[in-house]
DNA sequence: GGCATATTTGACAGCGCTGGCACCGCGCAA
DNA sequence: TTGCGCGGTGCCAGCGCTGTCAAATATGCC
């Protein structure tokens, strides 16, 4: 066993007492360069690791924080998970990864329990779970620290890492237009969130700014997955005049658009012009290769991480979006 | 403030030293039923949590285990977490999810450093962290338990969830030549993945239990990825005779195939039969949606924390494929 | 040189629990 | 009756660190 040196073995081969270690690994001020190095030296040699354990013990804080999802999307979580990761591994914490059901009456009540297990220093919120009034406002009471990620609701309000859905979605629905489109599909996402109205208000803004009559016929509901995508395509196109573009609220919903034009023969974009929104993984595996919006969810969660955990960074940090054309969008017919 | 009752308070007012309190949140026998019960009522009354780091610090178990994963696939990544944590919160473990680098040659000292600082129970390991012969010797030799999700090397050896690669492989190449193809080609997925080799080898098996000479410019290597399908199709595609079928050893890659296909107008299954391997996300997303071998990744992930954490259970246990059969694949062309 | 102030170090308590052991009281065999 | 086993309980040490405070030493200034 050569396991588990202590604190108190490497402060004797070093010399010096075990507080003094401790402030060596805590990079704490007052030691002397030459003490440090030492101290330095040793901990090297035998390999040592604090015990985090007794560190959030003793301590008063634990350089632990959690990142909070409840998201269907492989693609969308393994981006937050790795952009949150990143930023809390270089600035010395760990994050526990926590999936969570934000529809369960217990919501609060289990992540308090994760918070007191744990001893959290803060919590990171992904979408849909930084909609939750009761979460946020007990979280607000404990005066814990928390950041979201792309919030809807209560925007102004504490730390948040976010992009401009409204001007994303104007920009997307502004491409079309400028490609000759008038008559423009929309296939809204999940109402339960709320980027699902601002990418719509951005989709009539963009109408209004052109002159073209905002058609109710012409949004159609989705539930963020391919699936749903297909089915709101099919209602879009049979209508008459049948749109000549499409613009779906997420990327699952366009290829399942995508999917459905294939189905039935019509061309893309040719025919029929399709837009997505995020910019997933699956933007790329379809065929064409999709247009859309993407959204730098990996970047949001760094910046995130970022803003909760260090002090200077402010509030608040709106990113870019940025427009990915690629083969599934193209002149109006005729 | 309201948080954090400690056990010390439990116990004043359930009338008990602490002790006792301890013995009814660990479950432990001796302790009188009546004594249990005023215990837990108090517990759930004051909401208290016990402290996970006071636990660790003080017993010889943390409950903690860790899954290492460093895979390029977010639907890959997805999944395996999904399992695991599940498993594990049901035990009453908390699982640390890791991203690692496995070329890394800090490898073995990072997960050491994890073991030590976070006093894991144990370790979940996935491909292919599987695979790092010098990993599983220091665990070996530190006496910590870990298990493997499919390993390829050492196969037989300590606990492992896997499936069948070689007779999986074996049903999807049959397949194909059951709709009357004899030319098939094969993407290789990377060279470091054992499995990459074992599918390979359910290929040629497959060809060869039905009399079908091997033919080695049929084989290409990819990267698993979809950029190195597409290409991978394309050097294929122009071999004469052309394959009738082509078989791609993920997902992805099988879309890339996908793509190259109708970027030549090749009819997709009339012309071209396309399988691929994994039944991810993307398998029923892209169009026409692909036939291929389900890997039940989540299941695997559970059964392999089940394997570790709960001592009945056996050593090894193999899980079932399963073909689904979409709408890639079909007759071989006249 | 003398005294105030800053830097460097150590002693010690204690974070909230678990493990080990002693202890109490009871029933049952001897 | 005594003795023993055993279920139920409490006492205490101590896990490996950090926070606090005080002591020792160095530095600066008139």
């Amino acid at each position: 066993m050569s396991s588990r040196p202590t604190i108190k073995e490497v402060s004797k081969i070093a010399g010096v007492s075990f507080k003094t270690v401790s402030r060596v690994l805590n990079n704490e001020k007052h030691v002397s360069e030459e003490t440090r190095r030492r101290v330095e030296e040793v901990v090297a040699r035998l390999n040592f690791r604090p015990s985090h354990a007794a560190r959030t013990l003793a301590g008063r804080r634990s350089f632990q924080v959690a990142l909070l999802y409840d998201n269907p999307s492989p693609y969308y979580v393994y981006h937050v998970q790795t952009g949150a990761q990143q930023r809390c591994s270089e600035l010395g914490y760990r994050l526990l990864l926590q999936p969570v059901d934000s529809q369960s009456p217990d919501l609060v009540s289990n992540v308090m329990a994760l918070i007191d297990e744990a001893h959290l220093d803060g919590v990171i919120l992904s979408p849909p779970v930084t909609e939750i009034p009761a979460l946020l406002d007990e979280l607000d009471r404990r005066g814990l620290p928390y950041v979201r990620i792309a919030p809807g609701a209560r925007k102004e309000a504490g730390m948040a890492a976010t992009i401009d859905d409204v001007a994303a979605a104007r920009e997307v629905t502004e491409h079309l237009i400028g490609l000759g489109h008038r008559a423009i599909g929309f296939i809204r996402g999940l109402d339960s969130h709320v980027s699902t109205w601002e990418r719509l208000q951005g989709y009539r803004e963009a109408l209004a700014a052109h002159g073209i009559a905002f058609d109710e016929d012409l949004v159609v509901a989705g539930e963020n997955s391919f699936t749903s995508g297909g089915e709101a395509a099919r209602k879009l196109l049979e209508r008459r005049p049948r749109p000549t573009a499409i613009f779906a609220g997420n990327d699952d919903m366009a290829a399942g658009v995508l999917a459905a034009a294939h189905e039935s023969d019509i061309d893309v974009p040719g025919q029929l012009s399709i837009a997505g929104f995020d910019d997933s993984d699956l933007a790329k595996a379809v065929w064409p290769p999709l247009t859309t919006m993407r959204q730098p969810v990996r970047e949001l969660a760094y910046a995130a991480a970022d803003l909760m955990l260090s002090p200077e960074t402010g509030q608040q940090v709106t990113l870019e979006h940025k427009l990915m054309v690629r083969a599934t969008t193209g002149p109006a017919p005729r």
